[in-house]
DNA sequence: GGCGTGACGTGAA
DNA sequence: GTTCACGCCACGC
C-alpha cells in the first residue's frame, strides 16, 4: 500500500464524515488531519465536487473557513449551508460567522465531551 | 513531465 | 475590528 494509499481526498472526507451534528471543522483542519498542513484550498476543492447532491451523507455543510463563516458563498448557496447548520443548532452572526471557538470539533473529542460544552 | 487552478490560511496595513 | 496580498499543497489537463 505505498503506491497511493487511500488519497487526500478520502482522508478528508472520512473527516467530513465523522463531525457530528451541530459541530463545524475549518478546511486547514481537515487538510492538517489529512496529512497535508496548508492545503486548506486543496480541502475546500475535494467538497466542491460533492456540492450538487453527490455529497449523499456526507455532513460537507459542517465544514466551514477558519474565520466562522461559510465560504460557499462565492458558490452561490451560501444560504443552504447556513439553513442546514441553522437546522442543526448552529447560530450565525448578523455577519454570517458563528463562533467557530466554541463549535470547532477535533476527531479527537469525544461525544461525551459535548455535553459540557454546551454547559 | 510541467503549469494552472482552487468552498483557504496567515501576516501585515 | 476589517481588508489586501501572497503563499500553500494536491489534482486535472
Amino acid at each position: 500500500m505505498t503506491q497511493s494509499d487511500a488519497g487526500f481526498r478520502e482522508r478528508v472526507l472520512a473527516l467530513v464524515a465523522r463531525i457530528p451534528s451541530g459541530r463545524v471543522m475549518t478546511y486547514g483542519q481537515l487538510a492538517t488531519l489529512a496529512g497535508a498542513p496548508g492545503a486548506a484550498r486543496q480541502a475546500g476543492f475535494v467538497l466542491s465536487g460533492l456540492a450538487g447532491g453527490a455529497a449523499g451523507d456526507l455532513p460537507w455543510q459542517r465544514v466551514i473557513n477558519a474565520q466562522g463563516a461559510v465560504s460557499t458563498d462565492r458558490l452561490g448557496f451560501g444560504d443552504l449551508q447556513r439553513g442546514l447548520l441553522a437546522a442543526e443548532g448552529v447560530v450565525f452572526d448578523t455577519a454570517g460567522r458563528c463562533d467557530l471557538k466554541r463549535l470547532q470539533w477535533w476527531p479527537d473529542e469525544e461525544p461525551a465531551a459535548q455535553d459540557s460544552l454546551f454547559g
